[in-house]
DNA sequence: GGATATTCAATTGCAAGCGATTGAATTGTG
DNA sequence: CACAATTCAATCGCTTGCAATTGAATATCC
């Protein structure tokens, strides 16, 4: 059962411009590139960026834990954190208490690159081109969005 | 030079969720798995839908225009037209006028597909859980980011 | 305790997405 | 006309992202 209707009389769009979904998927597609640049001297993909933003918020979590955070599964953090792990940023070690589970830690390294990374965010709002006010709403926006499509499914 | 600077006072966020980019990664994430099962039925992935989008509104066109509309490259369109042609839905032609191109055109099969499309948005708009106003603000929220990021990407 | 179910990370196979390059066709310029 | 520059699609190599499965460790239930 879907919580609301079209209001009668509208249509829903037909062309690919009138999709809500477009936008979002081609306005992630251009955030990607600008990381990709930002992020070039870091030798960080966006994914591992937004990896190393949840480690430096607090390292020492499993593999599940960070994909909780991310909505990503091990299929996709696995090889991605070995990548990682390959760089010297980041410690894999299976747990003691519980053997199934693997806890990602922070390497020096890692720990000092978030120094560099520091800019990253500042240039990222400027080249968005809008207003702190539009930027922090579209935020909150997109999060209720996201809260709305991972209620439905799991419905 | 950037348009605008963060205000005094304001400190631009460390943390994952304080970031505009992963709520606007999450999102289309979570679009992507809402599209992946509506279009279950159809046997098209969410990329594949957006090309078909395209078409449905005008066929016979290249590769590049199709490239243009869509924010992609051929690196990423010519796999996925070549399946889509696999599939039945679409013919791809050398241009006589000009040989470097690619016409990309739909079958009866491509075109009858459409009709079975029909309800997807419907059933997106649904999901969202979103109000029809807040739907159409986020759209265009989304499509100004697009433009100040790619305005930015070519400065 | 022992069988069963669950949880966790890893793996496989596939489809994007893109930087970089290639080769062919076309355009532009002298 | 000839030759350089440009355009176009294709290709290569790499990194996501995910459904489905696997195997090992743990939890649950009788």
């Amino acid at each position: 059962m879907s919580k609301n209707a079209l209001p009668p009389g509208i249509e829903a769009p037909r062309t690919l411009d009138g999709q809500l979904c477009f936008a979002l998927y081609s306005a992630n597609l251009a955030m990607g590139k600008l990381y990709r640049q930002l992020l070039a001297d870091l030798e960080l993909t966006y994914p591992q960026y937004l990896v190393m933003l949840v480690l430096w918020e607090g390292d020492g979590i499993t593999v599940s834990e960070l994909g909780e955070r991310l909505f990503l599964d091990s299929a996709t953090l696995t090889p991605l954190l070995k990548r990682l792990q390959t760089a010297g940023l980041v410690q894999r070690t299976r747990g003691t208490r519980d053997e199934r589970q693997v806890i990602v830690t922070l390497t020096d390294e890692g720990r000092v690159l978030r120094e560099k990374a520091g800019q990253v965010p500042v240039d990222v709002f400027c080249a968005t081109g809008c207003e702190i006010d539009e930027v922090v709403g579209l935020k909150s926006q997109l999060e209720k969005l996201r809260a709305g499509l991972i209620d439905t499914n799991n419905a």
